[in-house]
DNA sequence: ATTAGCACTCAAGGTTAATGAGTGCTAACA
DNA sequence: TGTTAGCACTCATTAACCTTGAGTGCTAAT
């Protein structure tokens, strides 16, 4: 059986209604709002056929239709129209993620925060990821006389350091020949890459003049390394959950926020995501955990490369359109102020 | 009217049998709980007698009775036994806050996890405040002829830095020489003090001759300082207020989780709590929001300085005992090991 | 192909009654 | 005088039952 037009145009009433609503939808209510006539038992057959195609669903006999994941992958694809959004929402939202870019993961959060606001629902920001991530800049900085500082920059701004302390007092010769080593030897290649061969081993090699210090401070380069790998999660908006009627009983709410925030495993999951926008709905999410849930995710870029990740997720009922607008919006500013904040080499 | 020592024996009971239950505990009940025999009719009239005292209290006529916050108050101060961990939890303790204390943020984020878990309750870890926090180390490192890093570490061994654009290139005596002049000026000065003074002002003075380099670092200077002011906050266990019968219902979760969420204000709240362990009991509390709700604190130290709190907030129908041991012997720990890997000058 | 009509279904909400854990009071008892 | 047994009373909780209304599916007429 194909999809008629005029099939298309109720199922896509239902869809949006739904949307709004959060009600199944029934016959008769459905041939009210529908601009032409048709009866609600002809709607009834159309309701029916749609049902056998897949793109709809029955809680329970009498009760009104609802649209199934398929139906709203329909929607995403064709039926749904393009979202614009107001001039005036934009430039509160520019207004707002220009507030205070000095540093990354402050951005981002607030952008999380801003992105829960304007969607009512769970929003997240994870940062740069790890692949392209390439060290531009190490140092060892003395403190004291048993006490270095070192310090790890990727292309990406992130920056890491930590306090090392030596066994013995060190030369300052000595730490600057191991920071020039370092540089040398690291700069530029990813840290992934750095992590991925035996550095102790070779290190020690080539390193047997300055000795002890290699000691002290080859492992603590490691885990910085490891440190800045790590993506980092910034949540927000959980208990937006609580005002959505899906959500509306005790058991759902306390499943969603568990999933939500085993960081570990969300981030996981958002880290495969490809890059540019990306909408997954409900059973198309490979993780069982969010089979009910839709996620919308776009990337956005530092330094050109589109590496971190902004999205929202909620109820497979969502404002598919008017989200997407607006992290894709979110995503290209974030991009943007990154960009004018990090480094201007190409002006 | 005094209270006896039958009273007393008779209160106790009630409220350990209660901290267990959740349940209101009626007269005939209790009779049989309670070693000597007494009748549920002579229980009656001492818990009548309790609860004109304000002891106790009734959700209903024909319900148990349920311990009033003065009575919590009571037991904390005088009622409750001592609680020994046993050798066992100790060293469980021990080893998993051991994993991994390179970094002052993982750390804590871990304790709040094992907190989290070991009293089923939402926990929370601040790291240390503001007040006796110093300016230990400053300094500017090169990286590219216009860019630059600005460092700042304090006594309690906070590192913050941040990456500097300068409008045009810098030579490098300069550098050194404001670097030179932050330290002399800088260094022990306590953060709020620093940010106190109009730094911008008194600089300009003194350092006419590095011109715009002045422009380019000092507010810089200024809002790293600003950062590392704030403490950080960490939460976990959040969704353990959903099997906590209390809270076994939308409306009251969804409060919870909402004040819990709200990490401005409960940053407050935890930052004017006294150090040491300090329990504070449903209407103690002086804000609005949580006088539903105990909180049980203590302050963990780094450097000597007891600034950082560890502590978890839940219903007053707590394990006061049991919880207070394992953040007494949690911030103990942590203390501890600050202390070894900071600095061990005292040695 | 469309529609009106009708029997049927079922969740939600309201009413009622039974249950039982608990109280307060009174009078008897040691 | 403090303690206890006994009894009437209260009230949250639960289950059983009924009513309502939104909705369906099918059939027969248009």
């Amino acid at each position: 059986m194909a999809l008629s037009e005029r099939k298309l145009k109720i199922l896509q009433a239902i869809i949006t209604d739904f949307i709004n609503s959060a009600e199944p939808i029934g016959s008769r209510t459905l041939s009210k709002k529908l601009g032409i006539s048709i009866s609600p038992a002809t709607i009834r057959n159309e309701m029916s056929d749609l049902e056998d195609m897949g793109y709809l669903t029955h809680p329970h006999t009498s009760a009104g239709r609802v649209p199934s994941d398929k139906a709203y992958r329909l929607y995403v694809n064709s039926l749904m129209e393009k979202y614009e959004l107001q001039e005036d929402d934009k430039n509160k939202i520019t207004a707002r993620l220009s507030n205070k870019f000095d540093e990354l993961d402050k951005a981002l959060a607030n952008a999380a925060e801003i992105l829960s606001e304007l969607t009512n629902l769970t929003s997240f920001a994870l940062t740069p990821g790890v692949d392209s991530n390439r060290l531009k800049y190490i140092n060892l900085i003395p403190v004291d006389e048993k006490n270095l500082v070192m310090m790890l920059v990727t292309e990406t701004g992130k920056v890491s350091n930590k306090i090392v302390k030596t066994t013995e007092p060190y030369s300052k010769d000595k730490i600057e020949f191991l920071s020039k080593f370092l540089t040398v030897n690291y700069k530029g290649k990813k840290l992934s890459d750095i992590m991925a061969t035996d550095i102790l081993e070779s290190c020690e090699k080539d390193l047997t003049n300055i000795g002890k210090l290699v000691e002290n401070i080859m492992p603590n380069f490691l885990s910085t390394l490891e440190n800045m790998m790590n993506v980092e999660l910034f949540l927000d908006g959980m208990t937006n959950i609580f005002s959505i009627p899906e959500y509306n009983n005790l058991e759902r709410a306390k499943m969603f926020l568990e999933i939500i925030n085993r960081k570990k495993e969300l981030t996981e999951v958002l880290l495969n995501r490809d890059s540019g926008v990306i909408i997954t709905i409900g059973n198309e999410n490979i993780d069982q955990a969010i089979q009910e849930c839709s996620l919308i995710t776009a990337s956005y870029c530092v330094d050109g490369k589109c590496i971190g990740k902004l999205g929202v997720i909620g109820p497979t009922r969502m404002n598919y359109g008017e989200i997407t607008s607006i992290i894709e919006y979110m995503t290209e500013n974030l991009s943007k102020s990154f960009r004018l904040t990090e480094g201007e080499e190409d002006e």
